[in-house]
DNA sequence: CTGAAAGCGCTTACAG
DNA sequence: CTGAAAGCGCTTACAG
């Protein structure tokens, strides 16, 4: 450190006690009089002297640091999970140590992470290796997926139920009546995705509908809006479109309504998932699938705090139940109307 | 750390050579031969060794790390920063440490932030108490106040030119011809609304020109909604209204859309400040001032690099110019039409 | 180039 | 309760 970082020798030296019971002063339970501690306290008061919590990392092999890896910030679900997880940690003595990822380097990424022997990591971007996974198990560093999986991976996950919540929504359009449904795609190989389509596919082949059109957006905005332009190209309109979440929907909406002139939900219907803030704006009242948040973070916290102080590393799976929110995006079977309104 | 982890004395005795070796072998620049270092290499592959980047911290007092507080992601300005930041810093071999703060516990997160021996603080909330700012200076921690600053602070500060971007946008509005222009102010003690007010009420009085209404609304959605309905609960209706920031400014556009049945802007313009990324969406079309994140980024990483090279920290003020960038939320002079046409 | 050794700032048995 | 000492996993002069 740079010049004027004081240690505990220095404040053992003032305090006239030894190394020892500075650092004892420090250290809630360990055995030392009050006297000392407060001689020790004072001395290091008047030092301007903090433990250096590097070195009782090292000491200790606790690092209290849990690494949050995140590809982008786009989609303001991340943001809002990256606040909400970070307090969660902090009120528990965590620290985050975030990295941004890219598509391709996570492997790499990940070395670094190890390097500093953080406790925990949490994959808010895209999954592992397993060759890496496998790492982390052996060094025993619990692994937590955030709103992603993998089958049979080695790592523990946390998901809202994409499939179900895609079948409720999906319900809700047919309900509706709507007879020409469009989905927009997200990332195709993103397992977010492939639920949720999955979802979608299962209530339509169910209520034996077929799939209007289908377009992929790859959840980015650009992406949704030329989608949404490709599925107007082609002949017959749909008059509903689901969207693989929301952030695509938004970009939706607004070439719906901008460049085509149609009306939401007067002309066509729009759904979402995520229910992100933006999804409750009274610009867009998107109907959507809210994946709860805080549930998610606690669900991902107790894990990772469980496998942390049993010092065992077990794949557990957590499925956080999806709710339907239902707002003004997208037209309402009379019945549902009425549910939603009481 | 727990059961699996690997040092460097376990990678010398499988490579036969001393740990001092293996620590040489991970250092770019040290000097050992060919031979050796693969030696080593070969077996710290073989083992899953990883340098221990907290005792290499700890040795030579460069944690690699950089503190950055934040209160709040809801404003999108600041997950887009945060991704900026941590992208230039990981490119220059430095790590995000993330703080979550909240009004009035700045110092104590503070304590716990130089805990960490961070090379660096940036501080995207609220301001350090100056006891604190003086220890980091004691310390030789250079800090940035981010979009804010504090006059005759210790902390050097990089922001945008509030003052005379705010000054250009009032500009643009009373050139197109508006009699009464209301302000939505943020948080009131915060340094970026009193520069854009500031700015704002220079140029109004400059044109003769008196403020029609000011509400305030805190930088909150839920403020700034407020503050819309009680600008238009007054007799005397505003025929623009000059936002804070954009976050507030699509609050507002929404009430005046849905609640006012107002149309933007042929009935009413409104502008913001930040410009960002849903300012460019459709459904906005938001007409601001651009706080350009890349310049402010580079700035920010500038001073950090620079004096945590130099080990001394002086105080620097940046200011990078901002830019009014014209959208279709105001109402436009005939030349500027033009102009931006062009 | 290489190893033995001292040192970084701590924690924590071990004796008293 | 208290201090001297060993140890955590490294880095880095110092000799060879």
């Amino acid at each position: 450190m740079a010049k004027g970082v004081v240690t505990s020798g220095q404040v053992a030296k003032l305090a006239k006690v030894s190394q020892s019971a500075v650092s004892r002063a420090f250290s809630p339970g360990a055995s030392i009089s009050d006297d000392v501690r407060k001689r020790v306290l004072d001395a290091a008061e008047q030092l301007g002297y903090r433990p250096n919590a590097l070195a009782k990392a090292v000491n200790t092999g606790r690092s209290r640091l849990i690494a949050v890896l995140v590809t982008y910030l786009d989609n303001h679900f991340y943001p809002v999970v990256l606040e909400t997880l970070s307090r969660a940690l902090q009120a528990r003595g965590y620290q985050i140590l975030l990295f941004m990822t890219d598509r391709g380097n996570q492997d790499e990424v990940i070395q670094k992470v190890l390097t500093y022997r953080v406790e925990g990591i949490v994959m808010a971007s895209a999954d592992m290796s397993s060759t890496l996974a496998q790492q982390c198990v052996d060094t025993g560093i619990p692994v937590v997926l955030f709103n992603r999986y993998v089958p049979n991976s080695l790592s523990s996950s946390v998901v809202t139920d994409n499939f179900e919540g895609a079948r409720k929504l999906t319900r809700l359009l047919i309900d509706a009546g709507h007879q020409n449904i469009a989905f927009i795609a997200g990332a195709e190989d993103s397992s977010t995705n492939k639920d949720r389509e999955a979802g979608f596919l299962a209530e339509m082949s169910e209520a034996g509908m077929p799939v209007h059109l289908r377009e992929v957006g790859s959840y980015t905005m650009e992406g949704a809006e030329e989608a949404t332009r490709r599925l107007f190209a082609a002949r017959g309109r749909p008059d509903a479109i689901f969207v693989a979440n929301d952030h695509m929907a938004f970009g939706v909406i607004d070439v719906l309504r901008d460049d085509l002139g149609l009306k939401v939900p007067e002309d066509i219907s729009v759904v979402g998932f995520d229910d992100v803030p933006e999804a409750g704006w009274k610009g867009y009242r998107l109907t959507t699938v809210r994946q709860p948040v805080e549930p998610m973070v606690r669900a991902t916290v107790d894990i990772l705090m469980e496998q942390i102080s049993s010092n065992s590393v077990e794949t557990r799976a957590i499925i956080v139940p999806s709710q339907v929110i239902v707002r003004r995006s997208c037209r309402l079977a009379p019945f549902v109307r009425e549910a939603v309104s009481r």
